[in-house]
DNA sequence: CGGGATCCATATTGATACTG
DNA sequence: CAGTATCAATATGGATCCCG
């Protein structure tokens, strides 16, 4: 799944990884292996935080059920849609203004590196 | 000038104080010294730093006029103000969306707490 | 006036190892 | 499986003082 470059720049959705769960449970609840072997690098320890502040905000449910092997499912709550709704928006965004910034950037890069040479 | 309370969560628009520069330039051209009076608690040098990376994406101009004492205003580009924009969207869904977020976190801690008691 | 330079406090993220 | 615990690295923001 390809998420979008918001990761990058320069809005940022709560911290670092919340956009990208908010993605990996749009279509439905998942599990805790799941989401960490989709995000790219998280430990355990920083996606747990994640999805603990994001518990706490109301944005996603955490049902444990009790089984062995342990399930626990993360699912979108309808304050969690309504994030993905602005993230769609930002996304859109992005993609429309990212080029800009990364032309002027280098633009601006040149023109300091012309400078110091 | 009311800012907007994304300030305060969940979105965030580049670093720290990307958005707040943006309100205030958002009718015109600003020197230094008066963004600098007008954001609550910035030191120079944070505030060099934010102006300086907003320059370089092309958010915003810097105009150094030849007098002295030396003035250099800022003032917001065609993408500076197309971010304006997106923060205008994002300050509505936070202005609709924090009441509730702000009760989920009450209603969860005080779950937490009935816990722990 | 509009910063630059230096040093410091803290928040955020990650690495690694271990467990009910 | 779904975490927790501990520790370390780093990024961010701030305090303070100084200068052209």
């Amino acid at each position: 799944m390809e998420i979008c470059p918001s990761n990058a720049l320069p809005v940022r959705i709560g911290d670092k990884w919340t956009a990208w769960v908010v993605r990996l449970l749009e279509h439905g609840p998942r599990r805790f292996t799941e989401l960490r072997k989709d995000m790219g690098r998280v430990t355990p320890k920083v996606l747990t935080e994640t999805l603990r502040a994001m518990e706490r905000d109301g944005m996603l449910t955490r049902t444990e059920f009790d089984e062995i092997p342990p399930r626990v499912e993360y699912e979108l709550t309808e304050l969690g849609h309504s994030l993905r709704a602005l993230l769609d928006h930002t996304c859109a965004w992005t993609r429309e203004n990212l080029p800009l910034i990364e032309a002027a950037r280098r633009a601006n890069d040149e023109a300091d590196h012309a400078r110091t040479a």
